[in-house]
DNA sequence: CGCATACTTGACGTCATTCAAACCGTGTGG
DNA sequence: CCACACGGTTTGAATGACGTCAAGTATGCG
């Protein structure tokens, strides 16, 4: 399917943003749009051709297993995200859809020499790169120190902004983007440990529980004490 | 002290390589060469005016500091390596020398004014940031799951092979770069964890301790196996 | 020599994992 | 409609790895 910048919602927010109209009708024509189906893959490690893409509506995982067949989660793309490893000859990690997602792909070499030719793409990728890379350091730091239910705090207050609309203040009530077993991965921690932790923050008041996946937000700033971000307060 | 590009032992291999002789001496300009003493601090979180810098020589760590005091390692920085959140209005993590280290410092505003002059630039400091997220990527995947053996081999196994100057194989005799602390910090590990493990790694026939520091190759595929990188051979 | 810093070693406690079983919502076929 | 299987989840008890606390050993420096 061809690419229909006009209507894209996250024409304003992408890295495309930074082209002009004509500009943007040019890298339109070597894209696709793509739709990917809950849990399917957009490419795996290893592939040698994997494409690169922004990311339209949904949500993926950027992720990779190891020798004994544990996934580890690392890292979250959501609307208006790139993807893609520009310069290695092969893709490193596998990237498959959390829910179902639109995509608008491009090869490799199609973006190569699109940021060849339209220096402000390089610099918007760049400033994407870097913010890619403060996530997947905070992520590091949370993984390394923090106990089981510090992590799952902070990731519970991480989802709750991002299910808000707006920037600074949570959601007040959202589902988990994530089973189970996708936050265990992401954590380095196992399935029971965050059944039984998300079981012991319930208790705590700072959520309430709807359903599997649903989080209700009762006391935020007890959440935010808990994640570790923020000492408790009187 | 000024700039002086000829002599710089990185010229061929950092950011700026990619630039020809007019364009980085006006890029030089701007520039200066600055030295930190092992310990000393080129910018700490917070810092609103934090520079951006290549390593000439010697090695920096790039850690952030929780709560409740504890460093945690999120980057080694190694010769050609670039530092700076060229984007961010803040510095988010403390960069720190390891060793004493000769820099290319620059002022964020110069840098950012060079990348919108010079797209090669650009796209350069993009391919760095993709691989300096890889290098992130890899030390969530090994934080995440792994034991405390497995991570502290696969430590020394890159450290061999960076200590190495033919790029494939590993060093057979080396120093570690980092105290015991930093390892511990690097890993999520406590010293005393990092100080057993060695004693046990050594106990298995990969390594000889010499000294404190020194570490002897004595069955390099055996430390390869520990280090989870590869099924154990026959 | 005396002190500081880095490292090693041991005994003990804690927290997350492991193994095991039960639970729940959903879809499927009899 | 019910029985059943299945994926995702919850819960319990026992094990074990790493952390904590505490002591003791180098090495270097004023």
């Amino acid at each position: 399917m061809n690419v229909t910048c006009k209507t894209c919602p996250v024409k304003d927010s992408a890295a495309c943003a930074v082209l002009n109209e004509n500009e943007r009708d040019v890298l339109a024509a070597a894209g696709r749009t793509r739709i990917l189906a809950r849990g399917e893959m957009l490419f795996a490690a290893g592939d040698e051709d994997a494409a690169c893409a922004t990311l339209i509506s949904g949500a993926l995982k950027v992720s990779a297993v190891d020798m004994d067949g544990n996934e580890q989660i690392l890292a979250l793309v959501h609307p208006a995200g790139f993807i893609g490893e520009l310069f290695a000859p092969f893709a490193h990690h596998d990237v498959v859809a959390l829910t179902e997602s639109r995509l608008c792909t491009f090869a490799r070499v199609d973006l190569e020499s699109a940021i060849e030719q339209y220096p402000a793409l390089a610099r918007a990728l760049l400033r994407r790169s870097q913010e890619d890379l403060l996530a997947t350091r905070n992520l590091l730091e949370l993984n390394a120190n923090a106990s089981a239910e510090t992590r799952l705090a902070a990731l519970i207050h991480d989802f709750a902004g991002a299910a808000s609309d707006s920037p600074c203040h949570p959601a007040s009530e959202f589902e988990l983007p994530l089973t189970r077993g996708e936050i265990a991965n992401m954590l380095g921690l196992t399935i029971e440990t965050v059944s039984r932790k998300l079981g012991e923050i319930e208790t705590s008041g700072a959520i309430r529980r709807k359903g599997k996946r649903g989080i209700e937000l009762v006391d935020p700033a007890l959440l935010r004490a808990l994640s570790g971000r923020e000492a408790a307060q009187a």
